[in-house]
Formats: C-alpha cells, sequence, structure tokens
RNA sequence: GGGCGUGUAGCUCAGCGGGAGAGCACUGCAUUGACAUUGCAGGGGUCACAAGUUCAAUCCUUGUCACGCCCACCA
C-alpha cells in the first residue's frame, strides 16, 4: 500500500539509482536496431556554473522532448558536457589563489594551466549532479568537455582550416579592451550601461593666434565625455557643411598641456547639432576616430596601458613631433601612469587652470562594460586574430531563409537575420591562459606559421627560411645546426574564445575530426533549445561551423524558449543578486513539481516569472495521481490482459477510453509542436477534472456494487487507464511515474521495461454515444449540486429525485447510472411524474425538468429568484442569436456549419426557456 | 534612433474571427474509508484606449498610451 502522500525526497534518488544501475540513458537504449535516431546536444554550461532557473527550464523542456522520443521508440542521444568558460574559470582560479596572496602572473602558464585542471577535479562540473537531481536523461557517459583531447583537436583543425582557407586573419586594429580582465573581448561581449557623465567643453587655441580665453575667435571649443584621452588627439573634425568652422578647415590648432599641432578637417562624420558641433579626433581610442582618422590620414597615437593607465613618459608614438617645454615635463609629472579615472580629473584640472576650460555640463549617457569584467571596455589598437564572420554567415542565414533550419517561435529569424546580415569581424584572441592556445607560431623575422602541431609549423617554417636568400636563412641554418631547431620559432600566447569551441560543439561532442559512427548516426541533431540570449553567442556560430565543416545544418529546429526572469521582468543574474536556486524547489516540491510547472508556464513568446505558489499547486497535482493510484490499489485495480478493453461495457468505461484517446492526442501534439504548455495542460486537466473528479467517483458504486463482471471490467480498464497516464505524465513527471509504474506492476510480477523505456501511447478506441451519456450525467448532477448549494439544502438531507417529461433514453439511462446518481447528488428514490410537485426546487438538463421536492427546506423566494436568473440569462443569449440570424448578411456570408451551430443553439435555449417558465410559473401556483 | 514583445479576474498567466478561461487568492458549505497537498458550490473581467476591416473583433489592420527586452549611438 503506498503511503498518503508521495515523498519526493525519498523517492527520487532512488529512482535516479534505479536508472543509473539500469544505463537507461545510453545513447540508444531501448531502442530497436536500425531506430531513426533523435538527438539533442546540451547547451553546454560553464564548468564554473550551478543550475539556475534558466538551466532548469531548458534542461526540462529537452529532458521531456527525450525522454517522449525515447518511449516513442527512437533512438535518442542526449549529449551533454560543459563549456571550459575561458573568462569565468581564470577568474574564479585566480580569485582563489589571491586568497593564499598567490598571483597569477607569480606562475608560470604551465602551473597556472594546472591549477586550473586541479580545480576543475575538485570543484568543477557541479551543475551534472544538479542536472541529475532535476531528472535530466542525458547519456552521462559521454560527457564531454570542451577542453578535453577530442575536442581540442576539433578545435584546432578548424582553426588550421580556416587560417588556409583565409577565412582567419591576424588584424591590427581597434578592439573592445577589457582592463581589468586584460584582454580582447568581441563585440558581443558588451554591454551599454546609462552612466551620469559630464560633456566637458574644451578650446584649442588656434595656430598662429594669441590664445584669449575672452576672444571666441582665437580658439575652437570642442565637447568631450573623455578629457583623459585628449592627449591622443590628432585632429579636430567639423562638418563640410557648417559655415561656423568653414574658414578653419585645413588649419592647425594647439593641443593644449601637449603642444601638439593638430589639423581641422571637414568630416560628415562631425554633428553640427551635437556638443560644439566640433568634436576632437581620438583614433587610438575611439571607434568612431577610427574611421575619421583613417579618411583624414592622422596618426593613431595610443596613450594607455593594457591597464588603462597613461603612458606618456617614453611613449615615441606619443613624443613624436613634441617640442620639450616645461609644460610638456609639467603634464608628463603629472599624467604619467596615472590611471584613465584619476587622469580624466587632473586633465580638467590642468584644463581649467590654463583658460581652456569653458563649461561643463552633466551628461547622460551609454558607456561600453565588458560583461564579464564589469568595468569600462577601452578602445584600444591591438593586433588580435578574426574570423571572417559575414563569409561564414552567407550560408548560414541561406539555411534559414530558405527553411532548413527552422526557429520556433518564427519571430526569432528576424533577430537572427538582422544580426548575421550586419555581422561584423569576429575577435577570437584573448589574453589569458585557460583556453585553446592558438595554433600559430612566429618565425624570427614575425613571419606566421599555422599548423596542427609546433613539428608541423617547424617544417613548414624550416622549409620556408630555407628557400629564402637572406639574412633569416643562415640564422635559421645556424639554429639548425649548432643551438636549438625549437627556438626558431615562438607560439603566439593568445588563446581562443570560449564560443569558438561552443561553435563546434554539435559535431567535435560526437567524435569529429574522425568519422565516427555517432557523427554518421546523429549528425544533423535535431532541435536545439535554448533561451534567446546566447542566438549571437552560440546559435549563429554552431550554424556557421556546422555548414562549413559538415555542409549540413546542425539541427533543422532551433526551439527559443523563455528567460525566466525574476518578478520586475529582469534577467537573473549573480550579480544582481536575484537568483532563485531550483535545488531549493526541489528540496521543498520535488523535481516533478517544478518540472511540471516549468512546462505549463513554458508558453512560447513569453518570458517566466515564477510564482512559488503555482509550483505547490502542481506539487498538489502529482500528489493528486498518487492518491488516486492508492484509491485504485484499495479497490482491486490491476491490469487484466484476458479482457480486451475494446469490448468494455460500462458507459463510463467506454467513456474515459474515449477521453483517454483525446488526451492523448492533445499531450502527443502539444509536444511534437512544441508548445509544452498545451501538453502539460491537457495532461492535468485529463487527470483531475476527469479521471478523478469523475471516473473514480462514478466507479465507487460499482466497487461496493456486487456486479462481479462490471467489477472486473471496470479494474482492468481503470488499471489500463492508470498505466497510459503514468506514460503521458513521464515526461514530465519522470521520478513519480517510474514510481507508480514498478509499484503497480501487479501481484509479485514486474513490468518488463521501465517506464522510460515503455511504448508511448497510442490509444484510438472511441465512442460518441458513451461521451455524450456521460456528459449528460455530469451536467445533471453538476445542476442537482449547483441548486442545492444555492437553497443552502445540507448536505445530509436527501431529497427524492422527480423527472419532469424525461423521454425514453433518459430514463434509460437513469436507470444504468441510479447508484451513481444517488451517490453524487445525494438524492434518493428516483421517479417519473407528469408535473413538478410542490415545493420543488427545479433544473432544466436537456429535454427533462429535473424536480428536487425539499418541502420545508426550500425558501420558495430565493428559488423563484434563481429561477429568473437563469431565465434572464437564457433570454439574454436568445436575443443575441434572434439577432444574428435576423441578420441577412450572417445567414448569407458566415460559413454553413456555423449557421447551423447558431440555430441549433437557439433551439436548445427556446426549449430551456419555456420549461424554466414553466417551472417558474408553478413555483408560483404553489405560492 | 531601429527592432521584438507585452497590456485579459485581486495576483501569475493561457486562449482566440462566431457562447470570456486556468492556477493561486477570496467567499460559503463539507471531515469515520484515495486524497484537507481534499471535495462541492460561488463571487469576481468595457479582454489598455481609439479608429478601421468584417455579416461578426478580446482576436485582424492602423494609430495612441503604458511597460519590458534586444541592437545601434549619443563628441
Amino acid at each position: 500500500m503506498l503511503e498518503k502522500t508521495y515523498d519526493a525526497k525519498a523517492v527520487e534518488p532512488k529512482i535516479a539509482k534505479l536508472w543509473e544501475d539500469a544505463d537507461a540513458f545510453r545513447a540508444g537504449a531501448g531502442a530497436a536496431d536500425g531506430a531513426e535516431p533523435f538527438a539533442i546536444v546540451i547547451p553546454p554550461p560553464n564548468v564554473t556554473g550551478s543550475l539556475h532557473m534558466g538551466h532548469a527550464l531548458n534542461n526540462t523542456l529537452q529532458d521531456i522532448m527525450v525522454r517522449f522520443e525515447r518511449m516513442r521508440g527512437k533512438n535518442v542521444l542526449w549529449q551533454p558536457g560543459m563549456d571550459h568558460a575561458g573568462i569565468a574559470t581564470q577568474m574564479v582560479v585566480e580569485r582563489q589563489l589571491m586568497e593564499k596572496q598567490i598571483h597569477r602572473r607569480d606562475l608560470s602558464r604551465e602551473e597556472f594551466i594546472d591549477k586550473v585542471w586541479e580545480w576543475k577535479a575538485e570543484s568543477g562540473g557541479m551543475i551534472f549532479n544538479q542536472l541529475k537531481r532535476l531528472g535530466a536523461s542525458c547519456d552521462w557517459s559521454r560527457e564531454r568537455f570542451t577542453m578535453d583531447e577530442g575536442l581540442s583537436k576539433a578545435v584546432i583543425e578548424v582553426f588550421v582550416t580556416l587560417y588556409k582557407q583565409g577565412l582567419i586573419y591576424k588584424d591590427k586594429r581597434l578592439v573592445s579592451w577589457d582592463p581589468k580582465l586584460q584582454t580582447a573581448i568581441s563585440d558581443i561581449e558588451v554591454e551599454q550601461l546609462e552612466v551620469n557623465g559630464n560633456l566637458w567643453h574644451f578650446r584649442y587655441p588656434i595656430e598662429g593666434q594669441k590664445f584669449d580665453p575672452e576672444n571666441p575667435k582665437t580658439f575652437i571649443t570642442v565637447a568631450t565625455t573623455r578629457p583623459e584621452t585628449m592627449l591622443g588627439d590628432t585632429g579636430v573634425a567639423v562638418h563640410p557643411d557648417d559655415a561656423r568652422y568653414r574658414h578653419l578647415v585645413g588649419k592647425n590648432v594647439i593641443l593644449p598641456l601637449v603642444g601638439r599641432k593638430i589639423r581641422v578637417v571637414a568630416d560628415a562624420y562631425s554633428d553640427p547639432e551635437k556638443g560644439t558641433g566640433a568634436v576632437k579626433i581620438t583614433p587610438a581610442h575611439d571607434f568612431n576616430d577610427f574611421d575619421v582618422g583613417k579618411r583624414h590620414k592622422l596618426h593613431a597615437i595610443n596613450i594607455m596601458t593594457t591597464e588603462a593607465a597613461l603612458n606618456l613618459r617614453d611613449n615615441e608614438d606619443f613624443l613624436e613631433g613634441l617640442d620639450s617645454s616645461s609644460e610638456l615635463e609639467n603634464t608628463l609629472d603629472t599624467l604619467h601612469g596615472q590611471d584613465r579615472f584619476a587622469a580624466r580629473k587632473r586633465v580638467v584640472e590642468m584644463m581649467e587652470a590654463g583658460g581652456f576650460l569653458e563649461k561643463v555640463e552633466s551628461h547622460k549617457h551609454a558607456v561600453p562594460h565588458g560583461d564579464r569584467g564589469g568595468v569600462p571596455i577601452e578602445p584600444f589598437l591591438t593586433d588580435q586574430w578574426y574570423v571572417n564572420a559575414a563569409e561564414l554567415a552567407k550560408p548560414a542565414i541561406a539555411s534559414v531563409r530558405e527553411g532548413r533550419t527552422n526557429f520556433v517561435p518564427k519571430n526569432w529569424e528576424k533577430t537572427y537575420f538582422d544580426w548575421m546580415e550586419n555581422i561584423q569581424p569576429w575577435t577570437i584572441s584573448r589574453q589569458l591562459w585557460w583556453g585553446h592556445q592558438i595554433p600559430a607560431w612566429y618565425g624570427p623575422d614575425g613571419r606566421i606559421f599555422v599548423e596542427k602541431t609546433e613539428e608541423e609549423a617547424l617544417s613548414a617554417a624550416v622549409e620556408y627560411y630555407l628557400a629564402l636568400e637572406g639574412p633569416w636563412k643562415a640564422w635559421v641554418e645556424d639554429q639548425l645546426e649548432n643551438y636549438e631547431p625549437g627556438k626558431i620559432l615562438t607560439r603566439d600566447e593568445d588563446v581562443l574564445d570560449t564560443w569558438f569551441s561552443s561553435a563546434l560543439w554539435p559535431f567535435s561532442t560526437l567524435g569529429w575530426p574522425d568519422h565516427t559512427p555517432e557523427l554518421k548516426t546523429y549528425y544533423q541533431t535535431d532541435v536545439l533549445v535554448t533561451g534567446f540570449d546566447i542566438i549571437f553567442f552560440w546559435v549563429a556560430r554552431m550554424m556557421m561551423m556546422g555548414l562549413h565543416f559538415m555542409d549540413e545544418e546542425p539541427f533543422h529546429t532551433v526551439y527559443v524558449h523563455a528567460l525566466v526572469r525574476d518578478k520586475n521582468g529582469a534577467k537573473m543574474s549573480k550579480s544582481k543578486g536575484n537568483v532563485i536556486d531550483p535545488l531549493d524547489l526541489i528540496d521543498e516540491y520535488g523535481a516533478d513539481a517544478l518540472r511540471f510547472t516549468l512546462s505549463i508556464m513554458a508558453a512560447q513568446g513569453r518570458d517566466v516569472k515564477l510564482d512559488p505558489a503555482r509550483i505547490a499547486g502542481y506539487r498538489n497535482f502529482g500528489t493528486k495521481l498518487w492518491n488516486a493510484t492508492r484509491f485504485a490499489e484499495m479497490n482491486g485495480v490491476a491490469r487484466n490482459d484476458d479482457l480486451w478493453l475494446g469490448d468494455a461495457k460500462l458507459t463510463i468505461n467506454r467513456w474515459i477510453l474515449t477521453e483517454l484517446t483525446r488526451a492523448t492526442r492533445e499531450i502527443t501534439e502539444g509536444i511534437t509542436a512544441f508548445r509544452f504548455n498545451d501538453a502539460a495542460g491537457a495532461a492535468y486537466r485529463f487527470v483531475w477534472n476527469l479521471f478523478c473528479d469523475w471516473y473514480l467517483e462514478l466507479l465507487k458504486p460499482v466497487f461496493m456494487g456486487d456486479d462481479e463482471a462490471a467489477k472486473a471490467e471496470s479494474q482492468a480498464v481503470a488499471a489500463f487507464v492508470l498505466d497510459e497516464i503514468y506514460k503521458l505524465l513521464h515526461p514530465f513527471m519522470p521520478f513519480m511515474t517510474e514510481e507508480l509504474w514498478a509499484h503497480t506492476a501487479g501481484n509479485g510480477r514486474e513490468r518488463p521495461t521501465l517506464i522510460c523505456h515503455a511504448a508511448w501511447p497510442q490509444p484510438s478506441f472511441q465512442d460518441v454515444e458513451a461521451a455524450a451519456e456521460i456528459n449528460w450525467l455530469v451536467d445533471l448532477v453538476s445542476g442537482i449540486r449547483s441548486v442545492r448549494a444555492e437553497m443552502n439544502v445540507p448536505p445530509a438531507a436527501i431529497a427524492p429525485l422527480v423527472m419532469v417529461g424525461a423521454n425514453a433514453a433518459t430514463r434509460e439511462r437513469l436507470v444504468r447510472h441510479e447508484s451513481a446518481i444517488k451517490r453524487l447528488a445525494r438524492v434518493g428514490d428516483i421517479t417519473h411524474a407528469a408535473g413538478a410537485p410542490k415545493g420543488s426546487a427545479q433544473i432544466v438538463v436537456n429535454e427533462a425538468t429535473v424536480c428536487l421536492p425539499l418541502g420545508s427546506l426550500i425558501d420558495l423566494k430565493a428559488e423563484a429568484q434563481r429561477l429568473q436568473k437563469e431565465v434572464a440569462k437564457v433570454t439574454e443569449e436568445i436575443a443575441r442569436i434572434l439577432k444574428k440570424l435576423s441578420n441577412e448578411k450572417f445567414v448569407a456570408n458566415a460559413k454553413e456549419d456555423v449557421v447551423a451551430a447558431e440555430r441549433q443553439k437557439l433551439t436548445e435555449f427556446q426549449e430551456a426557456q419555456d420549461k424554466l417558465q414553466a417551472a417558474l410559473s408553478r413555483l408560483r401556483d404553489a405560492d
């Protein structure tokens, strides 16, 4: 016998072990040879990660599909794995070292990387155990890590291939530089944050004129939000059509504090409406200025260190062309080595002291911040590696355009196109240690050799240099003979963006570049399930790489689910501290309840704002099913294979089998259409509102009666339906259903398979007559209950039931369901009469009037009011329909079945109105 | 500035060209046999606003208002 409530805490670990011992989720487990494959790759969580609500939703939805397809007999692979998360992981380990007073640079690169691996072995991958607690049915034996040997091999292969195809290249240009992490980052890792800043107006004296703060003709005023960059200014731009400044174009102005002569140029970039209409140009420290500088051949002077401190004193670029002066010396003394924010303050002070500060306005503007480091990024002129994303994007755009890969919901395709069609070169090099080191080696003259291994690079280099005439040939020969050949090349220090390896995930995890059986079977994978926040980071790049290297899209469908947000609609994030821990919810309500809640809330196109009260509600749903099973058990419900369910005779059995067919169809269609909320909702309604509320209640008289054949039939049908319910709910509530499946196997018997390998229901039973009869019964019982409640009839009071105007079919139904009606509606003898007895409450069900002679219990006035309300409601409906039907255009234009349905409704309402009126007048007569 | 989305019951949200729904909350009643994590009954909505299309609009179109997110940019 089951306990009264389901104990998730006890059952979940037990079932998890059952699955593990049975190796139940191994690729292809439970499937027949030659079964159709179905594959999903997990969005690899960060190795530093722990389960958050986004993961919980994401993996619940994947698990629903995976369990569903496994039960449908497919050869299923759910490929798990983790991402090495370059920056995030390096930060974690560095922080840990700092606690021991060790700085990363105190260690060698190799030592540091060893530390990271140590950290991973100890603390990494926590999230897998958490995913198991959620019930995720991944093939855990196939776990992959983006830094493991196989995947690293794929990364190298891809890099070398793309380089040789000219799709990866090295370039010197402005990048978004994170001064805290001291690495370049790609443009999508930059987020714009609103900041309250200032707009400083600076006067730049015009060459050849004596600067006079009182005389605007002697200077030009520029406005800036970043005074500290002025030392790198190499021009001032004005709009070509701006009459105010036209006379200055081509002239020089003198950069204060420094004395550099810089040119005034005419460029349409300058907006006369903004600031003063004249803008200072700092090509090395601003993306727009960089372009302007290029157009006008202005120098780009980098005045900062990698930590974003001013670098002036020994900076040849900066000092070039400057005359030494006391002013310059003062500037160097004051500003050299200053952090950019301290420098800002001092520059402003110095400008003010010199009379060059015209005014300061407060100014709200967006400042780009690194999404990991959290500090403003610095546009920085460096050598970096790039992927020609625009080229790789072309086939990726075409795939979606031509429907080979589809987004669900479809509107995300626009976001995808917008980004892909304006895609920028992808900065892939990172100045970190943790990651895939770029397979590029530099020769003595700086020449680049990109090869899979150092040996190959070396032989390529030797071949190259020995074929060369000139000094390097001799140098290389010398190295080869007398020194260390290994010294000929030095390897690029940089590692690759984490997303570079994630982009290969759908094929690298299957063994590529080797031609493995897994790759052949499971690529192309089926569905990618993800939140929209990583469409750019991940989905787009998988499309590019998958198409380029596999010639086939990595997946045919991208299901983009909602983001789980906090109650203010903000994205949950650690830094905001608004994270709800799904493990807490699992502890409190059980994994099944959390999963069911997430799936029933996962409607397409809307974010999920989680209300814990709902989880409690769906936990109760589990309890309901649990107790239904308990009830069944107490009444001898067990499978009876000798009984052919198609032969079931009892209407209620034929009805519930019909409803089961419908529910199965709804659930199946819901899952296949990614409408998980519809599927979960259909299951919920079937189990609770039909199976428990009506079917089991209607069975009680059968179980308590003495018709053994009816009992046996009902026991068999109930057992069958329960089994189907367990299966239908399994993708949503795997733990409880697996437990119930085992528990209800039958006396001493065992189930032939775990429920996770049981065949998905495919019922076809249908009996519309039975459905109509039970609907009538439900109407009858509900009607009686309703009137009793409104009349305040005590539950204990049993009134006789008198039917007026019942036809033959109804009379038969009343006989068939007599005991159920008596029990559920709490009525006594059922009789027929020509008219309503005095003091009756009356309700209309189909053609008959149902009378409850309540005698002294009835409040005639209240009953009259109740009936009048009913009449009013029906009259209103009739008026509405009549208006419609008397409209010629409606009859002429509306579809035939719509018109027919309205006519049918009209007839029914009119009949009901007649009967209600009759009941009302009888009541008045009696009064 | 561009894009996407959302305004439906007190709350959280489904739905959708043809009789306004769910869960929770609320009100009344019910507790000796599946379940109080329950049952039965009930109250509660100008479906943001306006115009249009249509025989018919909560649903389609346009506009307005409010809110959210993404992208770009602001010297």
